[in-house]
DNA sequence: GCTTTACGATACACGAGGTCTCGTATATAG
DNA sequence: CTATATACGAGACCTCGTGTATCGTAAAGC
């Protein structure tokens, strides 16, 4: 499934960017810099993440980092971004397999660094309107569209009825999991992921 | 519809208590620091809710509410929670109804200050595994435990069928809401709410 | 070699949460 | 009426983390 090159981060936009003048930047310091986020993200969650721990653990000066990222909340956006990866539209030939990848990203995504990090990433997003607008447009977004897309198809070749609410559904299918990996009232498995869809498919298909 | 009592919050636990002995506390404090948290709140956000800024504003000494309240972000849940008010369990008859009542309720809170708390509300519960507990048990658990009855009544009736994914059916119904509240993405709406309705329906309805 | 940027270290300013102390006020118990 | 216990307001204080600024040194291009 995995599209072999990890192509370009979604959220390049919040990194600083970097002249051609003068002595270059270190790039292995990028990512290292990523990948102690993630680590630290992992167990200590989005709190644990620090300017100064990051730099201490690799061992670089906090400059380094304050150099590359405008602020924390950019760097772990960036960083848990990065994780995951650019999500290809998938096109499977048929609305549940469509689905089943939308959702089966969402699994993956949130069994790693991206659900310590959505509570504090999400209380940050509120006071900065500029990395809510960047994670909007480059992130969500482009997950929307291509779920909107695969319903577009579906409406082509007669699979489904047209007239229902798009957005909605898009957020009927996904909301379920940001709301459990923020409130933790119940899990995210795989069978919840499975019926989900099976719940959309219902909602949508012909009477 | 409304209950007329507004009974008592939902989120009393969080509270500090009080003992029976020595000067007993001026109880006009409190109702003045709920309601300044939930006017800072709908301007400022979260992030403006101060302990310093609340007290200023009511002329009172900080300590009035640190003996109150354990921290900003009790004090915060607690407001948010207690202006919303216990919602008791509708039972109109019919499950649209029922659930049109659930979905009312909480396009009612997310027009308050709660979708300003929120964030931040969030991002501290994640850190915070008391107070995690205290709203998924007095808050959550509560309306969905009526959301169930609701369901359960239905399938009673034979309205709906049976061996459907409750807790999911939930999180569909609801879970948007938050999204939406967290992200931005789309509106909530009087409309996205009747669709919301109209597509559990759809999904729990018989064959 | 000159200019420009990177790097690491450190000092600093700032804001906010939360604790503690203290003098004063006000309730109940005996 | 007195002792005790708590509330109240004010302010000092500590801690932590963000973000900025400075400085000496390193490494690129021209």
């Amino acid at each position: 499934m995995r599209t072999g090159s990890k192509s370009v981060n979604l959220l390049e936009s919040v990194r600083l960017p970097r002249s051609r003048l003068g002595r270059p930047r270190d790039e292995r310091i990028d990512t290292e810099v990523v990948s102690a986020v993630l680590e630290v993200l992992k167990r200590g969650g989005y709190r644990a993440v620090t300017i100064d721990r990051i730099a201490r653990r690799i061992q670089r000066g906090r400059s380094s980092i304050y150099r590359r990222w405008p602020s924390k909340r950019h760097l772990v956006a960036y960083s848990v971004v990065s994780e995951m990866g650019a999500t290809p539209a998938a096109d499977t030939g048929a609305l549940r397999g469509d689905l089943e990848a939308v959702v089966g990203t969402l699994l993956r995504a949130f069994a790693g660094p991206l659900r310590q990090a959505l509570p504090g990433l999400v209380a940050d997003m509120a006071n900065d309107t500029s990395l809510r607008e960047a994670i909007r447009t480059e992130v969500l977004a482009t997950r929307r569209r291509s779920m909107r897309q695969a319903l577009g198809r579906a409406v082509d070749r007669g699979e489904i009825r047209r007239g229902f609410d798009v957005e909605l559904i898009l957020d009927m299918l996904t909301g379920p999991f940001y709301y459990r990996a923020l409130f933790g009232h119940a899990p995210i498995s795989r069978r919840m992921a499975r019926e989900a869809v099976e719940y959309v498919l219902r909602v949508v298909k012909r009477p």
